[in-house]
DNA sequence: CTAGGTGCAAACGATTTGCAATAAC
DNA sequence: GTTATTGCAAATCGTTTGCACCTAG
């Protein structure tokens, strides 16, 4: 995950997440303000595991820390959840424009849309099945540019 | 996974998952015609742990026969494999209507939809992304209607 | 002070793998 | 006969959990 080409470049995040917090009734720990900043500063959903090794360079933290904080940030829905086709989760910040996964079949390498094909026919879905609908995830497989021209 | 309730009335699938296996160019083992005739059988996506289970009660099969037989078979595009929102796999028949999944929040409970809001979509996609989109996986969360009684 | 957060190590569970025995072609 | 498949047991790996310690409110 090439973190510094994600970088946000303007900061003070970090009063913004203590807000965050509050707001969902959670104790405002440095952790979890490092935690939502990753966030912040990132322009793609991350996994667990990116938030580790974003924070470790600069912090002690335990990865154990990172999916309690991620569990709880998704239960108080400041954080989404998604599950990539290989069975590991990536989060990103709720209300953000959502992001669409695009995996490719050939070099696993992972891009994301910002355009949800689904929104329009979710009312269609609960009428036809009694389901209220709270959330999807959406997942394409492929071959990415890249590796299609390999292929050739 | 409810078996009986999904089971195919006539029968003489055998044959035909034979063939399936000849066309793929694997070989035609009796555990596999097994396992493709489950498939035949049932109307919904299965794990591999649902696979066992049924089988487990005619015949002598280990799990992980059954791991790389799917694994195999999903290779071969005759099966095509789902990844659910708590990472675990569910496969289905290629060519089959596909599926959709519903998992209710509260009861983890899962549905499947035979409706496919993205085909029209695909091409939106390639175009914008240069992706060559070869799948895709959809997954639903909300609240099934079962639940949504008993929280009123 | 006290409920909740953290670190560490150990547990979990679905999936994968190495290897020897077996079956398909 | 050769190669792929199977069973079994052990390994893998992302994620979760128990417990003692620590920190925010």
């Amino acid at each position: 995950m090439p973190f510094d080409k994600n970088r946000c470049p303007n900061d003070s995040h970090g009063i913004e997440s203590q807000k965050i917090l509050k707001n969902a009734n959670l104790k405002m720990t440095k952790k979890r303000v490092l935690i939502i900043d990753c966030f912040k500063h990132s322009n793609v959903p991350l996994t667990a595991d990116d938030v580790f090794n974003i924070l470790r360079e600069n912090t002690n933290i335990n990865l154990s820390t990172i999916y309690r904080a991620l569990s709880a940030l998704t239960d108080s829905e400041i954080l989404t959840k998604q599950t990539l086709s290989d069975g590991t989760y990536v989060f990103q910040l709720n209300g953000d424009v959502h992001r669409h996964i695009l995996t490719c079949k050939e070099c696993g390498k992972i891009d994301y849309i910002e355009f949800c094909p689904i929104e329009k026919t979710i009312d269609d879905i609960t009428s036809k099945t009694g389901f209220e609908i709270t959330g999807h995830s959406l997942e394409f497989t492929g071959i990415c540019p890249d590796c299609k021209k390999k292929l050739k």
